[in-house]
DNA sequence: TTCATATAGTAACTATACTTACTAATTTCA
DNA sequence: TGAAATTAGTAAGTATAGTTACTATATGAA
């Protein structure tokens, strides 16, 4: 089998796509933002005080890559970080002022832009395409 | 809509599985290979001779990029790299005879990970979701 | 022919994405 | 309680994955 053909490059180059949209898209917004610093961000936001490792588990990620993506985050005023009192091993990270705002002004963008990764699926398909990617991650849940 | 459920946070798991899938069957296997390196393999034997500029055009990936997958696979002895006589600008890439030996060992144990990656899917699903995944992408065609 | 345009590859830079190894702190359990 | 095991985070290293800018070369049109 020809590797253009393979479930890996199939699967590859959807994210390519998807990982393409959310930058043009995001950057035709005016935000300079990631999709993986959003991703961070939401977690963030739906729970504050969480530490690091809690956040790469969340959004299934290691540790070390989220430990960049926090320090970037950092640097650009969106988030801020303290030593947890109660385990002084683990930093509690939460959303400054400006990460809130541009959290929820970011929020329309990416959810405008979701729908554009399947273009061309019909509604029923988009359903069932994801419905099997959910399936197929549930199967290999071990794998990660 | 929270992050894990978009189709791209989605997506985005489904290539690390699926990375995963091939980095640690591949290794088991005894192999030192990525599935790019193999990716830019298997394209360079179904078009000996090729230039980097059509190779990274055939696997969908910036030149950049597979500068330095060539670079890394001349270093291994894996390919041969000449400028070409009829465009001194173009480098004509083709594999040595240890890079075809070890891509015809490689190709089974690449075939048989491809399988896994979609564990727990029916054929028909699997087929179903291939199907839908091939749709999505001609129509983002122009992203790419 | 010659000049503008386009293309092949590299360089430099940024941001993942992961592994292994390490330190510091916490938990577990004998 | 106290040593062993575990966990949080960082550091260092490798390999993508892309952007922009650059050089060298090729091509097309005036």
């Amino acid at each position: 089998m020809r590797v253009q053909q393979m479930p890996g490059h199939l699967i590859r180059r959807l994210h390519q796509v998807s990982t393409q949209i959310f930058a043009s898209k995001v950057k035709e917004a005016g935000f300079d933002m990631t999709s993986v610093q959003f991703a961070a961000l939401d977690a963030i936001n739906a729970n504050p005080g969480v530490d690091q490792a809690k956040i790469a588990a969340l959004i299934a990620y290691d540790k070390a890559t989220i430990g960049g993506v926090i320090d970037r985050l950092e640097k650009k005023g969106l988030v801020v970080r303290t030593v947890s009192a109660r385990d002084r091993r683990a930093r509690e990270v939460s959303l400054s002022d400006e990460g809130k705002a541009l959290l929820e002004n970011l929020e329309p963008v990416v959810t405008e832009l979701q729908g554009r990764i399947l273009t061309g699926l019909s509604d029923e398909e988009r359903d069932t395409f994801l419905r099997l990617a959910r399936k197929a991650l549930r199967l290999n849940d071990g794998v990660i």
